[in-house]
DNA sequence: CTAGAGGTTGACGTTACGTAAAGGTCAAGG
DNA sequence: CCTTGACCTTTACGTAACGTCAACCTCTAG
């Protein structure tokens, strides 16, 4: 009692395509063999390709799900390492959506397309969204308001400010010293502390999250393209968010 | 005034092998090309890889990026539908990690194929982690003894409890009210009581951000899978979101 | 006998490069 | 002049899991 390729693609709900390539991989060898070559396939092997499209169907690749079915790896420790997995693609597609926003939000502002304004990190029209989507309305109201209120001296002064910031890190990435070195720690406390001057935010509420806020921070400037393109590549980002999260580790 | 291909690769922050590449498949040819061969960019040839570079890091593919960048697609539209785009593929891995996360449910419990472990939210051991990360060793170790410490007839009926605001909550969702309406408001109310038994979660701790922390779980609803997988998919979670956060805004 | 349905193997296409392999080019030092 | 080493070139395979021809063989019904 067996079935033709065709037929248990129909049955198993799959095509006789994948069946040979599963064939070619070894995942699944049909029951028996014509003598003019045709592939038959018995229940015990329908039962294999059920298994085999449902692990499929969670997402684990063909090597994993040959693994499970050989015993080689225990199904439960697949499938959670496959969740975290899934975890990490879905935070990546949060963040790249979140640029995007970004880049659409400044794109229809100004209608540049090009990186420039890197560091003053409060345009505020630029993340209007993000910072309401992540902080409510509140904390944007608060920020805004407290960036127009100053003048004209005081915006270019802050500018200023985080404009050296800025070169600070670069330089301080590009010299080659450690994450974790004094320098690149006094980097973070002035990060920190410039951070903790801007209302509405959680590093400058007593009581706020500022340790996951600066954590946050530090995987944000990774993600974000501007920051990245403008020190050094993903290098120069990633030991800017290095130094913060051991910063905040320690002191936060 | 030009660079060799590995100069713009290292001030790009990209490799020499991208760069041919995209000359390869006539994204950005080379400024001019030596008698050896050799391929040289000058400043605006940078300028366009930097476009390409920030346009690949949000996620469009090549032959997008082309098009934007000879201006037959506006970037606005590119990136609009991309980001449309992103919001699927977050979808589609939610759904997939609900079905992982049941499927793994299933093969530790007593095998039981149903999802009947819908809004418990407190098998502990399936959540840990996420507890744990999100709201400090404490918290889950609060949570667990209170959960522990309860009698069989108890977790019952904390159980039911539980099940029965999800099916309200179900069944307000597809009934079409909207979310600031009255009997929408009293399920965000109940659910937030239900909160509130709980020790160890900032919504039962007196000085505690409950108003943070019911609108950032109301987020997570959406986001997370097992929500959205149990709430009649995105729009079911949103609803849910989008009413916790009214009740959140009004009363807490 | 022939048409048509269904089977076979073989091989290319898909994404955006990473990674050799095999071999020119160039500046500096012996 | 020769060597060394860094940098450049083109060519081409590998990646995940099949979809999609292409060329050809087999079986069954009319």
């Amino acid at each position: 009692m067996d079935w033709s390729i065709q037929e248990i693609a129909k049955i198993a709900g799959t095509t006789s395509r994948t069946l040979r390539h599963y064939d070619d991989i070894g995942l699944l060898k049909p029951t028996r063999t014509g003598h003019n070559g045709y592939r038959y396939y018995d229940a015990a092997a329908l039962v294999q390709l059920q298994r085999i499209l449902l692990l499929r169907q969670l997402g684990l690749g063909l090597p994993t799900v040959s693994e499970v079915l050989r015993h080689e790896t225990d199904a439960v420790r697949a499938l959670s390492g496959h969740l975290e997995w899934l975890r990490q693609e879905q935070a990546r597609l949060a963040r790249q959506a979140a640029s995007v926003r970004q880049t659409l939000a400044s794109l229809k502002g100004d209608g540049e397309l090009v990186a420039e304004n890197m560091f003053d990190g409060f345009d505020h029209t630029q993340y209007k969204d993000e910072v309401e989507e992540r902080w409510g309305k509140d904390a944007y109201a608060a920020g805004d308001s407290w960036w127009r209120g100053m003048g004209a001296e005081e915006k270019k002064a802050w500018k200023q400010g985080a404009e050296k910031l800025g070169r600070d890190w670069i330089r301080a990435a590009e010299s080659g010293v450690s994450a974790d070195s004094a320098e690149a720690q006094e980097l973070a406390r002035r990060h920190v502390e410039w951070l903790t001057a801007i209302p509405g935010t959680p590093a400058s509420a007593p009581e706020g999250d500022t340790k996951g806020y600066v954590t946050g921070l530090g995987e944000m400037y990774v993600a974000d393209p501007r920051f990245a393109a403008n020190y050094g590549g993903e290098s120069g980002a990633g030991f800017v968010r290095d130094a913060l999260r051991i910063y905040a580790e320690k002191h936060l």
